[in-house]
DNA sequence: AAGTGGTCTAGACCACAGG
DNA sequence: CTGTGGTCTAGACCACTTG
């Protein structure tokens, strides 16, 4: 009989975290069903329930119908990234965020993207190159594309005040995207942007977001030399 | 009055989210408190909560005791990174996975690492240099520390058969840690390891993880040219 | 077919923070 | 102090999936 401190749903996952890190239950053995731990705990199934349901959003457990609940094999270590808007970025840093457009034109979608703007072949894009500044240093360079018929008025936006990047966030929500990180060697263009030596390594994000069917913006993102991605688990 | 077609919390949710992404209800802008949208869709202020609660998690809407629910502002994207194991990453592609210790010796915390290990700067660490294969190419090249308070049975584990990897997920769960994402140049051994052209980008990901507050071990894990990391959001 | 998790309900009390 | 979200309960039915 084992005494938790209370019957909160957090205080049971703690107890269950307690016997999974203990091996007291080992990893792929099958624990109790929700029915016994509520009753051991003296609680309502729902409370097991959500401090399970907790655990296996976390990976720690695989539950399955009638197969019950299993602590995992190879629990992932599954980490949460929070991809603020830049200007947040910089300032929660303490820096000073500054943004400037060099390049803004209405082009046909360049065939590397074809795969990805599928609806939109024919259409032309707003494109869309732009350089982020901490304290007046390079902080990232920005390559974009937006899809018009997703959010026509950014084809009269100046986008010289408020970054793209932010204008999309409040003007074209978007429903899901992908994200994919990657290193890229500066070529010369980056290496001049960035203030980075010529071939220096630089930390890179693909992102494509839509809303519902419709791609709305691509954006290819390279941080200047030094940049780092953190997170907690 | 809306039509959703259940009473179930993902309906629910779907139809939140239609009201925020439809504009129906602006950025920034207070909701109507749990109690009402119970009423409105005809359903336990529980179901209302569940679906609430969810977006909360998402970042979409804020919610504050007695302040009650808002829009988010600015929305953070936020993305769930799932790491596997690298043989099981590497299996998932359906390549062979294969690793080689380059490397195990005993030897004092490198002062690098002070920081991060500040229980064990007396002791001698276990120090690993392993590469990682799939389908015979090389596909990561990781150092590791292991603190042998933390995991006293890795002192006479060869890690040839199971990769450190593996052998320290299921012998030293964790219970936190801190991961960290950024690029690399290829020095001399990269290049030599990775196959990969000398001063090549290379995508490189640093991981300290703890039991309780005792450090269990440190990871540089750096990949072959052309690796990227993916998620959905 | 039956066992297990998934969800919903109606009601209650609690905890926190805004006015 | 009061309104709002946070949580818990006891019970019920449903959905999936495995034996």
């Amino acid at each position: 009989m084992t005494l938790t401190e209370t019957n909160s749903w957090t205080g049971i996952r703690k107890e269950l975290l307690r016997r999974i890190h203990s091996r007291v239950w080992q990893p792929g053995e099958q624990i109790p069903h929700e029915a016994d731990l509520a009753e051991e705990f003296g609680c309502a199934r729902t409370t097991v329930n959500r401090a399970l349901r907790d655990l296996a959003e976390s990976g720690l457990v695989v539950r399955k119908r009638r197969a019950g609940t299993r602590v995992a094999l190879n629990p992932p270590q599954r980490a949460t990234l929070t991809i603020p808007i830049i200007r947040e970025e910089v300032e929660a840093t303490g820096r000073t965020y500054r943004h400037s457009l060099l390049e803004r034109d209405f082009r046909p979608l360049p065939p590397m993207l074809h795969g990805a703007f599928p609806a939109t072949l024919s259409e032309d894009v707003l494109y869309l190159k732009t350089l982020h500044f901490a304290d007046n240093r390079p902080y990232a360079y920005e390559e974009r594309y937006i899809n018009l018929n997703a959010a026509p008025e950014a084809r009269d936006t100046a986008f010289d005040e408020v970054s793209a990047n932010e204008w999309l966030v409040h003007n074209a929500p978007y429903s899901h995207g992908d994200i994919s990180f990657f290193a890229v060697s500066a070529d010369k263009t980056l290496s001049r942007k960035l203030d980075a030596g010529s071939g220096t390594a630089l930390f890179a994000m693909e992102r494509i977001t839509w809303a519902g069917n419709m791609p709305i913006t691509h954006v290819h993102l390279i941080f200047a030399p030094g940049y780092r991605m953190r997170t907690e688990i």
